[in-house]
RNA sequence: GGGCGCAUAGUUUAAUGGCAAAACGUCGCAUUCACAUUGCGAAGAGUCUAAGUUCGAUUCUUAGUGCGCCCACCA
């Protein structure tokens, strides 16, 4: 029966053999776990991108999550971790367009159909590698349960969303400029755009005045688009242009008259005051535009050379010719004013690493006014609590000022609108002599529209939706959604979700949203904001600057549990973190001391049958290491409850270390008897409980090797009670 | 440009309207005892600056400085 310990833990020797354990177990699985007439516990994974790879905010946030998901099984919670993957659209797209050009091959020379099928290939092969790296980790969702935002029952859920915000007359088909990169031929989102400052030019150039009185100086990065202007715009209460506004002025080169119009968005203390207004090509001139209905010239094509509506002088030319032509023409107008030195933001694509040029077309919006309305009023209403509690004005505020989604991109890989077109005709009406109708431009449906009119075929829109318009449906669609599924009825709405602030508005606005408007209930109960992890100099850790650190090889030098405990030790409220590694050395050396109490628990403790009697005569020591237990052990719990873990974490370490170890340990050596034991074995088993959602690993091998040893009945410790009685039942 | 946060021993952090605490590191001593991945001990900051509130401020208020994060992207 006696199962001996080496005098160091080696989490080599443990880690992979104890997750089998707990991977066979089921346990992971809420319906496996023994027991009934549970109370749930359900959180949802904030799903990783199909793409990702283990990094150091994945580890804290996942492991969080555990500690969570561990304690509440123990204590007896029907719990429900739901792992899943993002597809992450463009990312992926990304990656597999990068693999191709390997062979020469682009995407375009594939077509739509092969292209998405190497996507697919890609994701069987690497998409749920992410998944072995978060398993090193330790943690416990249900993978029974994974889901992936492009499962066949998740693109129902999508479409069902579409479709009910369509009937809603939520959905609509409007013209926006947006960010398009001449290179990759598509738009792209802000996400996948990079700033980089750089130093360019200004110029200034002179509008003369219909009237000859004079002129107006604008001030512009972009010469060339002023074969776009539709205006020049200035603040209406400008004493310098207030007397103009309503003139027209003559736009040098295209010789077109554009009128002199006022608009709050303009700066008067900057430049001179008087802006340009490029409607097709620029964000706040399109705005603008709409505000004084100008007209829209596209004078950029999708490749980046200038059209026909941009003249004859600059047609066919790039834009980089066209400016240095334009330049030189103004120069010998003398309309050059100056040209001065400017150091500036450029947007980049991220992946091509082209400028990007922003762009007049065609895009589908979801409203938002009555979407924003359900989340500002569920957070009002507190159905969702944030930790800390800023976050929830700062979301608010952000609710308040929402514009309209943009909801297509003009990717390949992703969920394809459930939208069709067909050549709208003018036909006479069957029995209607002389009357004629137009048959509409598009439908949206699942499956392929018939035309009431007409017989032309449907083709399904190109686009495909902004991914975060799948995610947005996360805590519900994985559940079955929009089916009524047992799971959903259980499960939903979760308890916890936890995320990086930078997503506060991408994803968990819109799962609140979302949630309201689906289920009728905000998707969780509370929203947990994490820290950040920093660089121990406090910079951002980020892969292009090469200042992350691989949470992968702190297990494999230091163990899993080291890992965690560093993590966690460090993370107190949600203050950043500035990552050292000393604290994940601290945690091996405190695994190593759990172990060797273990050890020595074992040679002290004959049995772990302790008769009824044991109890009346504890001496000093054993009295006050069971009060001291007791108290500690509460308050551990309260802290898991309200999510301090680096707290719980930090009282856990100073009880084993100093008080148990340390002072009783030593205590126990110079006292004999039955007594020392028990409370050896008592208190020693019952802190392997609490500290094992924290280092589930060691705790469980030791758990393992006690039971061994000692024979007692018990199954796994992930399923232990907490504190010998159950919460959740 | 908008928002948010942080500033305490060499380092990373804790705490408190009334003697500033710990870990790591450093130094010394001990120990073949479950653990040298150990134990005991020592040195080491008066809490970024200025003003205010107060009997009293490291703590509260205001301003400044420094560092950082998020969002937006501006002619």
């Amino acid at each position: 029966m006696t199962k001996e310990l080496n005098p160091a833990y080696n989490p080599k020797d443990v880690e992979e053999k104890i997750y089998r354990l707990w991977e066979e177990s089921g346990y992971f699985d809420p319906d496996k776990l023994p027991g009934k007439h549970r109370k749930k516990f359900s959180v949802m994974m904030a799903p990783p991108n199909i793409t990702g790879s283990l990094h150091m905010g994945h580890a804290l946030e996942n492991v969080s999550v555990d500690i969570l998901v561990r304690a509440k099984r123990m204590q007896g919670f029907k719990t429900l971790w739901l792992p899943g993957i993002d597809h992450a659209g463009i990312a992926a797209q990304n990656v597999v367009e990068k693999e191709l050009r390997k062979q020469n091959i682009r995407r375009q020379d594939l077509g739509r159909e092969k292209f998405v099928e190497k996507i697919w290939e890609w994701k069987e092969k690497y998409g749920g590698l992410i998944f072995d790296q978060f398993k090193k980790l330790g943690v416990s969702p249900d993978w029974s349960r994974t889901r992936f935002t492009l499962d066949p029952g998740y693109v129902k859920a999508v479409q069902a969303a579409f479709i009910n915000y369509y009937e809603k007359g939520w959905i609509y088909r409007g013209e926006r400029v947006i960010n398009w990169c001449p290179k990759c031929e598509t738009g792209i989102s802000d996400l996948e755009i990079e700033y980089r400052e750089e130093n360019g030019k200004i110029y200034h150039i002179k509008y003369p005045l219909t009237d000859k009185s004079g002129f107006i100086t604008v001030a512009t990065t972009r010469p060339e688009t002023m074969l776009g202007d539709a205006a020049v715009a200035v603040h209406p209460s400008d004493e310098r242009y207030k007397k103009l506004i309503g003139k027209k002025l003559i736009l040098p080169i295209q010789e077109r008259e554009i009128p002199i119009i006022a608009d709050h968005s303009i700066d008067p203390t900057f430049g001179t005051g008087a802006v340009k207004i490029t409607p097709a090509h620029d964000v706040t001139d399109f705005e603008i535009s709409l505000r004084h209905d100008l007209p829209k010239f596209r004078i950029i094509d999708g490749k980046g050379v200038m059209t026909s509506e941009a003249g004859a002088f600059c047609e066919g030319l790039k834009t980089d010719e066209c400016r240095q032509k334009i330049v030189d023409k103004l120069s010998e107008l003398g309309l050059l004013e100056k040209v001065g030195d400017y150091t500036h933001n450029v947007a980049y694509c991220e992946r091509s690493g082209t400028i990007v040029e922003p762009r007049l077309s065609k895009q589908w919006f979801l409203k938002m006014s009555e979407l924003a309305k359900l989340a500002q009023e569920a957070i009002e209403k507190k159905e969702t609590v944030f930790y800390p509690e800023k976050w929830a004005g700062i979301l608010t505020e952000w609710l308040q000022n929402i514009k309209d989604w943009n909801i297509s991109r003009q990717l390949w890989w992703g969920h394809q609108l459930p939208v069709w077109f067909h050549e709208p005709k003018c036909i006479p009406r069957k029995g209607h002599e002389g009357d004629i109708v137009k048959c509409k431009e598009y439908a949206v449906s699942i499956t392929e529209p018939k035309c009431e009119f007409c017989d032309a075929k449907f083709v399904q829109s190109e686009d495909v939706l902004d991914t975060w318009f799948s995610s947005a449906l996360w805590p519900f669609a994985t559940l079955g959604w929009p089916g009524k599924t047992e799971d959903l009825a259980t499960y939903y709405p979760t308890d916890f979700i936890t995320s990086a602030r930078e997503i506060l508005n991408l994803w968990i606005a819109r799962m609140i949203f979302s949630g309201k408007e689906f289920m009728e209930a905000v998707p969780f109960k509370t929203v947990y904001i994490h820290a950040t992890i920093l660089t121990r100099e406090g910079k951002r850790m980020s892969k292009s600057l090469g200042t992350g650190i691989d949470p992968l090889f702190l297990i494999e030098k230091y163990g899993a549990d080291a890992t965690r405990f560093g993590l966690i030790y460090q993370n107190l409220g949600t203050q950043d973190i500035r990552f050292s590694e000393e604290h994940v050395v601290a945690g091996k050396k405190f695994c190593n001391k759990i172990w060797n109490a273990a050890r020595f628990v074992m040679t002290r403790v004959k049995s772990a049958d302790f008769p009824e009697t044991t109890k009346k005569n504890l001496s000093e020591a054993d009295k006050q290491i069971h009060a001291s237990f007791e108290k500690v052990s509460e308050e551990i719990t309260d802290d898991i409850e309200v999510l301090e873990f680096g707290r719980a974490l930090h009282k856990l370490y100073d009880f084993f270390w100093h008080e148990w170890a340390d002072k009783y340990i030593e205590t126990s050596k110079k006292q004999a008897g039955l007594e020392t034991e028990e409370t050896l074995f008592y208190v020693f088993t019952n802190i392997l409980k609490l500290l094992h959602p924290f280092i589930p690993f060691v705790t469980e091998e030791i758990w393992q090797t006690l039971k061994s040893h000692y024979g007692f009945k018990t199954d796994l410790l992930i399923i232990e009670s907490w504190l010998n009685h159950d919460h959740g039942i």
